[in-house]
DNA sequence: TCTGGGGTCCTAGGACCC
DNA sequence: TCTGGGGTCCTAGGACCC
């Protein structure tokens, strides 16, 4: 049986919310930012900014040459989550199967709505483009095809404010001339491998057989026939049924490279903290911790570690993390440290089995406490003071770059 | 215009067990 | 003493996405 399943993408998301709730910025140039270091990127460019061909991923400071009057503002996740909150709500009256694959797009399928909305695959899009647009104020563009595949192409096709269906009989044509890198998880280096074997479009590699491909590429092979033939059968999945997440991480880049210990160590602290916060609140422990380096030239390494017990305290997270870290003999300049726990479990709030444990269970959520009652990071611990520290002295410190 | 931070999935080798 | 094959877990790295 044909589905119609509806691929929705936010245009200019974070921008667009910023927009939206602050008039001043409507109709200008605005870029979405981590923060204003030296190294931050945009996260996401309004289409004002992009008129100045200011695009995501651009340095900051680039994007400022490219448009003086580009207004930087600071992201703020918990707005945009909540908007995708009231975002998800809406959908969910059009389909019961609304899978989300981001904060901001996500699939619905619904092909058992339209005979109740009295109205085809493009109908539909464009009933929730508007709703969208008319009570949430924002722009999205929409892909109307057969599956999830051609879904998400055709959303991508036109934007802002797009709808765009293909239809089963217009795949083939539509296929055809289609460069791979169009597809979904054809990054660069796929593309690469398979331009080396004269495969440029969908049509080629369609017409690649199926042994070549999987003797070349693995299990990706066969899902690349499927990209070039434009098949997909995987399901859109039901609201709800997301599963608990396979890792939980943090990761900054330095605000310069350093060699100094205490820095490091500091700066491992305070990751393994923000990570623990969030177990807690996930309900999650985790065994196994990975400490990620990455160095000046970005060559970036990682090493792990599974302890015999899950844990979900800050400071158990960050002592296993530095003691990687001494193993990873990593004597040069470091640009990125990264904390991730991962072979997660649920917790049911369950404390430690070991009593010394257990300590740090309730140390951290007497912090978690205060933290929720005073404002985030009112208590901490005194060791990541240095990772605060560092950095910002100097800024703060007049005539010195 | 040297490149953020959050993730997922896959591979491949080695340890270890039966 | 040396041999096989299957399964699972752990680890490191890489590709890819938003």
């Amino acid at each position: 049986m044909t589905r119609t399943i509806l691929h929705l993408d936010m245009d200019a998301y974070f921008a667009s919310i910023e927009q939206k709730l602050n008039p001043a910025l409507q109709g200008k140039p605005v870029v979405v930012v981590g923060d204003l270091k030296r190294r931050s990127i945009v996260l996401t460019a309004s289409y004002e900014a992009r008129a100045f061909g200011i695009k995501t991923g651009d340095l900051f400071w680039n994007a400022q040459k490219l448009c003086p009057q580009v207004i930087p503002v600071i992201s703020s996740h918990h707005k945009y989550s909540a908007q995708t909150e009231e975002l998800v709500a809406l959908l969910e009256q059009y389909s019961s199967q609304v899978e989300m694959t981001s904060i901001d797009e996500g699939y619905l399928d619904v092909t058992g709505s339209l005979r109740l909305f009295k109205t085809d695959g493009e109908g539909l899009a464009r009933l929730i483009q508007k709703r969208i647009q008319d009570e949430l104020r924002l722009p999205c563009s929409v892909g109307v095809a057969p599956n999830k595949l051609l879904a998400k192409l055709a959303s991508g096709m036109k934007k802002p404010m797009g709808i765009t269906v293909i239809r089963p009989e217009t795949v083939q044509d539509i296929l055809a001339q289609l460069p791979i890198e169009k597809i979904s998880g054809i990054g660069p280096h796929l593309k690469a491998s398979l331009n080396q074997m004269g495969i440029m479009t969908c049509g080629q590699l369609a017409q690649a057989p199926l042994k070549q491909l999987e003797a070349k590429f693995g299990a990706i092979g066969r899902w690349l026939k499927a990209c070039g033939l434009g098949e997909d059968d995987s399901p859109v999945k039901n609201a709800g049924d997301e599963d608990t997440p396979k890792s939980i991480g943090h990761s900054t880049t330095l605000p310069k490279d350093t060699k100094d210990r205490r820095v490091i160590e500091s700066f491992l602290l305070l990751l393994a903290e923000k990570v623990g916060t969030r177990l807690r609140k996930a309900k999650l422990l985790g065994r196994t911790i990975t400490t990620t380096v990455r160095f000046h030239d970005f060559k970036t390494i990682s090493k792990s570690h599974t302890l015999q017990e899950a844990v979900d305290d800050g400071l158990s997270v960050s002592k296993a993390a530095v003691r990687i870290f001494d193993q990873m003999h990593a004597d040069r300049p470091i640009r990125l440290l990264g904390v991730t726990v991962s072979n997660l479990a649920d917790s049911d709030g369950t404390p430690y089995l070991f009593e010394s444990m257990e300590k740090g269970w309730q140390v951290a959520r007497a912090m978690d406490a205060i933290n929720e009652k005073y404002g985030k990071g009112k208590i901490r611990r005194a060791k990541v003071l240095d990772a605060e520290k560092f950095g910002v002295l100097e800024s703060a410190m007049p005539g010195k770059k």
